[in-house]
DNA sequence: CGGCGTTGTATCGTCTATGGCACAACGCAA
DNA sequence: TTGCGTTGTGCCATAGACGATACAACGCCG
């Protein structure tokens, strides 16, 4: 159907959500010394940007030191704690980013045994354990490409061994290169393919090209079910 | 600081977004069979939801079977198309969700090698390979907790057979238990801790309790480090 | 002491998203 | 043929977000 997903992210506090929007303003106060002037070069009203930084504060505590009046009028200053907010938006933003670019297998199955969050996935693959919303059986579920680690199968960890609860036997069938990063598709059933997103670097460690055997391992807090239309 | 990551997805085609809102609105459609009833029970008025769903299929293709006059005066039904749409708005949803509610922890490190996207962080807990963006050095390096998979010392894949680029010797200092799922602090340095998600069972069968000696293991394509405020 | 550029505050106009409403078109059933 | 509940369409009202403008307060500096 080829959509592609996008996302807005902010940070709440009070009721009160910083958005992509507010960590502009707060860089570009950072960076041009006064209120007015970011206001200026985000080309958006004063009166607008300086209400919103008292909003904010409202709730995330102080954020810019202003002083008016003195050599040059005055001038704005971003405090330490906004200065952590910006960071941590930033984080949140990149791991968000980082879902939606990574792409994911999925698979549909049906809950055959089910404990509090954690389920037991009957799927074509073999059975998987997930995160699953609760009152659901038949379900999909989706692995993304980040979280699958491949091993060499003399040296896969053992299942008592590793918390990763999901393995699964395959055999390298495609080697989608990038420049440092690669998708490597593994076929665990006829038919039936996992793409892992690894370096270039393992891929050749580990010697994977087409036909190679490994063990594809993937945590069941890593890989989550959602209710499927039972159309 | 406190504050809480949230998130808006939407699924995008030809300039087009899918929002919570259209969901909600096809789920309405779906339900109640008809889009008149389905905007009523939504408390919406029935004039936008109508030109909204035209819009919708404008850019996502036919997405609701609508019928006029007749039996009960027409009605209205799903395609599946807009079936399938909602299933991955839900699946893209539920890993938006996963990565908002799962903790992470965070390092702060020093670019000292980078090859592409990838590159090499020196940290106070070692070196880290992670997905990085251009044109930084000092940087925060986050590791989700459910990315982290711990093993057996005996039994931990050696670096040369695995793609996980990560791997630290450490202590369990802490485990948190919920339900199903525990929290595992794990001690990679003196005073530096490093957090994985595991199920419950993964606790018993690989017996953490506080003392234990584990073996962290994490994926460079699932850490992702940002720029850093050089303040 | 006046000038200057800033911060604060109030008011107004605009744009956009949305609900409210009116009315035509439709097609089956009584 | 009439009635009915739906879809389709147009127009207006309302609320919220935002820019534009104006003006007071501030405090150093020449």
């Amino acid at each position: 159907m080829d959509v592609s997903p996008d996302f807005d992210v902010q940070l709440g506090r009070d009721g009160v959500a910083l958005t992509v929007r507010d960590r502009e303003l707060l860089a570009a106060i950072d960076e041009d010394g006064s209120l007015n002037a970011a206001a200026e070069s985000l080309g958006r009203s004063y009166a607008h940007a300086q209400r919103r930084v008292v909003e904010l504060e409202d709730a995330f505590g102080s954020l810019v030191d202003r002083s008016r009046g003195g050599g040059g009028g005055g001038g704005s200053e971003l405090t330490d704690r906004a200065r952590e907010l910006l960071a941590t938006f930033d984080r949140v933003r990149a791991e968000f980013a980082g879902v939606a670019e990574t792409d994911e297998t999925v698979l549909s199955g049906r809950v055959i045994d089910r404990d509090g969050e954690l389920a037991t996935v009957e799927t074509a693959a073999g059975r998987i354990r997930a995160v699953t919303p609760p009152d659901c059986t038949e379900v999909g579920v989706t692995i993304r490409a980040d979280a699958v680690t491949l091993n060499r199968p003399a040296e896969a960890p053992e299942p008592g061994g590793t918390s990763a609860r999901n393995r699964f036997e395959g055999e390298v069938v495609g080697v989608d290169h990038g420049e440092t990063l690669a998708r490597v598709t593994v076929a665990v059933e006829p038919g039936l393919h996992l793409t892992a997103l690894v370096t270039v670097e393992s891929i050749e460690r580990l010697g994977l090209t087409p036909g190679t055997a490994v063990v594809a391992t993937f945590k069941a807090t890593a890989t989550r079910a959602v209710a499927r239309a039972e159309s």
